[in-house]
RNA sequence: CGCGGGAUGGAGCAGCUGGUAGCUCGUCGGGCUCAUAACCCGAAGGUCGGUGGUUCGAAUCCGCCUCCCGCAACCA
């Protein structure tokens, strides 16, 4: 049986489960379910990539310990991949004891092979805040956290030998075009290596929550060989002996990933395998990203939910999942909106689809015979039914060639123009005209057969896509318990539904939604949402007057003000605060003109410590709201105050 | 000259190995009544960001320009 070994990427527990991880993870079902269907052996991994210094701190701020918050998160994701149908194979976890030690021998492998080095790691040291910083992020020479003094330090580190490998990855993708897709993200590698690869520094010492190094357990292994090595330890690689799972399925046939990290899967995930003399996948997906908010005042006014649990809850599984691979190219970004969303499910998945399920069951039930012969028929078939037979057939071809390069939303919509074709064709016969004419009852039977079939092509192409859907069609056109003709093969053949029609009503698939209702409903739901955020923020972060007391206010009035160049957020000013002038960088240039601002007096964070922003020092901030209606940023003036006025 | 993506009828997109500009949604008119006010037919609507060039002919190739959006730098 042929292999195939999917993956998505495993994702970072610091937050809650969104949208965009619901879209890498339906898109690899999707493909899991086809591969499945067409008799492949489907190894379809997903997970949770568990350590870092995010993750510390976020435990560390609720009170918890790492593993117990990540614990709590993880199930969330693994609740939701429930929801949504997500047929995973094997769930790793990158705290999985399995995966600890593999990740461990793996890494003494490498420094054993002197692929991996203990190295030094020297930049500038703030003590205090236990903090390293590249030159550039020092101001005035000083800590950008506190303002103390840093030092010159040296810090061990150990280094995977990357730079190496520059010249056998470009080469590799010459002999593999197809590796990265889609296209132009290959370009982007191939600049990037281009430009110089240096060595990766692979462990930490300043934060603990990690794989140890277990010959040097100062260090945490760093997220590049922690991470990346999921895809075989789950298979139960531990870089010593093979696994019999690892024999069978790697190397992975795809990666899925977001377009911001094909340069970890690109390069780096390469040349660890290089080094450990493993075989590399043999293609990295990077799909585009889901887009909120694109400025469509309609729907920032209208409120989007993006909750994805909330969604599938109010439109069904099938329905999200059909949205996000049909509304935008897989490789390209798209935009979400909850009026986009309903309107594909109307028009699309009630209006098309469902619809013409609807009618063509409620005529079957209308019919007069049954059993009609398979010659009788071949022999009243018209052109038009051939073209139907004829398309039907085409179908599955097409739509697998589309699949396997995961043109998720070409291949459906192929799907859906012969869904068209069959709505144009009914109408075209108009069979409900024989409705009470008894001699035309073969023909009525004749179209009715014409399009039940149809149904049936249709339901299997869709099944990877919407399992549930798919099933309840099947139902519906009496297929459900009949043997042999709803697998994949099945869809490339015509005339296997049982010639005495039996049909099943029942409930709509996609009942039509009312967009503004909903619209409405939605937009009261996110600010309900956004309401107890704000409650939850304000019982949680209270400040003493003391707290409040560290912050000198002062009223300042702005003498000189000039945009910063390589910049179009930030306007550099200059400001008199009573006694003394002093330079304050402010990104404001979106909303304000040098012009506008000099001579009012606004209010400045006095004690604020300095900062370098674009090059420029600058010395405390002054004062500006983001107005809740528009989100356009408009800077508190207080014109009736004198410049040295203490605000408290 | 930091890197990259984009500018096509009201909206979202396809076309970009050059040859009468397409799709979906929306709008308007008509048909049908089996169906989830669904379905079918038809129409209006674009000098394909601007400009110069190559060509018999350019949305499609080349030069220049303008504007948008990511990333990077950075919104103290």
């Amino acid at each position: 049986m042929k292999k195939f070994y999917i993956t998505t990427p495993i994702y970072y527990p610091s937050g809650e489960a969104h949208m965009g991880h619901c879209y890498s993870t339906v898109a690899a079902d999707a493909i899991a379910r086809y591969k499945r269907a067409r008799g492949f052996d489907v190894m379809f991994l997903t997970g949770t990539d568990e350590h870092g210094q995010k993750i510390e701190l976020n435990a560390q701020k609720s009170g918890l310990k790492p593993k117990v918050y990540v614990d709590e998160i993880v199930a969330k994701f693994q609740k939701l991949w429930k929801i949504l149908g997500i047929s995973y194979d094997r769930f790793i976890r990158t705290t999985d004891d399995y995966h600890i030690k593999s990740v461990q021998k793996i890494f003494k492998i490498l420094y054993n092979k002197g692929e991996i080095y203990k190295g030094k790691y020297s930049g500038w040291y703030c003590i205090p805040c236990e903090s390293f910083f590249a030159d550039a992020k020092l101001v005035n020479g000083k800590c950008p956290d506190c303002g103390r003094e840093v030092k010159q330090q040296e810090e061990e580190a150990y280094f995977f030998k990357l730079a190496k490998y520059s010249e056998k990855i470009l080469e590799f993708y010459k002999k593999n075009p197809e590796f990265i897709q889609p296209e132009s993200r290959k370009n982007e590698m191939i600049e990037f290596i281009k430009s110089g690869l240096e060595d990766l520094c692979v462990s930490r010492t300043s934060f603990k929550w990690g794989i140890p190094v277990d010959f040097d357990p100062e260090h945490v292994v760093y997220v590049w060989i922690d991470a990346l090595t999921n895809y075989i330890t789950v298979l139960g690689y531990d870089g010593e002996r093979n696994s019999e799972d690892f024999d069978t399925y790697w190397p992975a046939d795809v990666h899925f990933v977001g377009k911001e990290i094909v340069r970890f899967h690109a390069i780096i995930w390469p040349a660890i395998l290089m080094a450990l003399d493993i075989v590399l996948p043999k293609q990295i997906y990077g799909h585009g990203w889901i887009l909120f908010g694109n400025g469509n005042k309609m729907s920032k006014s209208r409120g989007n939910v993006v909750d994805p649990f909330v969604l599938c809850e109010k439109y069904g599984i099938d329905a999200i999942r059909y949205f996000l691979l049909r509304e935008i190219p897989f490789g390209s970004d798209g935009y979400f909106s909850n009026e986009s969303l309903i309107g594909r499910i109307n028009s699309d998945l009630a209006n098309d689809l469902g619809n013409l399920l609807s009618r063509t069951v409620k005529l079957v039930t209308q019919v007069n015979v049954s059993d009609v012969s398979e010659s009788v028929l071949k022999e009243i078939q018209s052109e038009k039914e051939k073209e139907i037979i004829d398309s039907a057939l085409r179908l599955a071809n097409e739509y697998e060639s589309e699949m396997d390069s995961f043109r998720f939303s070409i291949a459906l919509s192929k799907v859906w123009n012969f869904i068209s074709l069959c709505n144009k064709y009914i109408d075209f016969k108009a069979p409900w005209k024989f409705l009470k004419i008894a001699e035309k009852q073969i023909e009525f039977y004749n179209v009715l057969y014409t399009i039940l079939e149809s149904l049936r092509v249709i339901s299997i192409l869709i099944k990877p896509i919407m399992p549930e859907t798919a099933e309840k069609i099947q139902i519906q056109i009496g297929a459900k318990d009949v043997k042999n003709i709803c697998a994949w093969e099945d869809s490339k053949k015509w005339g296997l539904l049982n010639k005495e029609l039996k049909v099943v009503k029942i409930n709509a698939l996609f009942p039509r939604i009312d967009c503004e209702k909903e619209l409405n409903e939605l937009a009261k739901l996110s600010k309900s949402e956004k309401n107890d955020l704000n409650s939850a923020n304000s019982n949680m972060n209270l400040i003493s007057i003391d707290d409040f007391k560290k912050i000198d206010l002062v009223v300042a009035k702005i003498l000189e003000c000039k945009p910063v160049k390589n910049s179009n957020k930030l306007l550099e000013l200059v400001l008199n605060d009573g006694n003394s002038n002093r330079t304050v960088v402010s990104g404001i240039a979106d909303y304000y003109s040098p012009e506008e601002l000099i001579d009012q007096n606004v209010i400045l964070v006095f004690n604020l410590a300095p900062a370098k922003l674009c090059g420029i020092q600058s010395n405390g901030m002054i004062l500006a709201s983001t107005d809740k209606k528009d989100k356009s940023v408009k800077v508190i003036f207080v014109n009736d105050l004198s410049p040295g006025s203490k605000i408290s």
